[in-house]
DNA sequence: CATCCTGTTCATTTTTAATTGAACATATTG
DNA sequence: CAATATGTTCAATTAAAAATGAACAGGATG
């Protein structure tokens, strides 16, 4: 009797879609963005669910997501946090469905500022905090290190400043 | 006889550093290069090797990195590979010592350029591959799908040549 | 208000990435 | 050329990251 009811629902969504679920498109779709957020360190599985929304026509709630990507409900409901928190995804409201529904934001740039913002930031800082503390130390050295490491520290701060410099570009570049 | 040697080599490297071998200076550089590189997606044992060579004045041999890393000769050995593929690390001739001995190049836009052209590059070849099969599946589709998949098909060609725009500046900038 | 539906959280398991250490290759030295 | 020193490679181990699934919270529904 299960097995019944069960059958039915596959075969219904076979019938709407190729094989497997996804089409062609969406599996190009998918694969595409989940290189791209494995550039970023973030998981996998970020990557699919933006994909396949990416791609697909109409917004798709946490169960679609996890029966046509074959993704547990906590992947699915952690991912889509990740991708709200980023603006990557909005919630779309469908009449006489009380699921959230999901589409696709367009503006790429939002994973890239999300993560300057939350990546490469905080380590441009921790950075500046920790030349302060070796500049510190220097002082405490002998005379002869402490020209050898003077010259290094030097560098330090030269490509502190340089990415100091470029992020802010590189930001307003991205959202242009 | 060779422990004779040996013993004597030990002794005269821990009277020249603070206890565990490493001074505060050399610390805080590894700790910054660890970060540095795991942003960039590689092993941590590659930061903790360039961070302790562009802190120390003197070059250092295989078995000092080991040594005063805690580290398998393996990993020192994959590490400084890594290392030497780009640039940011050579050797340097010590007379009477046929081991390597390895200093840090200053250059750290080689850690990123390594970066674009090894990680990035290569997401963006594939990347457009993708789309143009993408464009190839999307002749086959029904008029109505057709339409809403071309236009974010056009989304996607635009990130690409924003990408394309982006890197050859991105990479000018850092070395410059 | 008891039950069902939807989604979140988090301890556990699984998967993936990095490190170890031993075997090997090569060069050096007496 | 035997013995030793140096460095690389890779199968096995260990550590880190991600996914699972069950427990839970809250909101709707009859």
């Amino acid at each position: 009797m299960s097995a019944k009811t069960s059958t039915l629902a596959t075969r219904k969504a076979a019938a709407r879609r190729p094989a497997g679920g996804l089409s062609p498109l969406e599996v190009e779709a998918i694969d595409l963005f989940i290189s791209f957020v494995r550039l970023l360190g973030m998981p996998k599985s970020v990557g699919e669910i933006y994909g396949l929304l990416f791609a697909s026509a109409e917004p798709l709630a946490l169960d679609a997501l996890m029966r046509r990507l074959h993704m547990s409900k906590g992947a699915a409901s952690q991912g889509l946090k990740v991708l709200r928190s980023f603006g990557a995804v909005r919630t779309v409201y469908v009449a006489g469905d009380r699921r959230d529904h999901y589409v696709a934001d367009f503006e790429l740039s939002k994973f890239a500022s999300a993560f300057i913002k939350e990546e490469v930031q905080p380590h441009l800082d921790s950075g500046a905090a920790r030349i302060a503390r070796m500049e510190q130390h220097l002082a405490k050295l002998p005379k002869a290190e402490r020209e050898a490491a003077s010259v290094r520290l030097a560098k330090l701060r030269h490509w502190k400043e340089k990415g100091e410099t470029m992020l802010p570009w590189l930001l307003k570049f991205l959202v242009a």
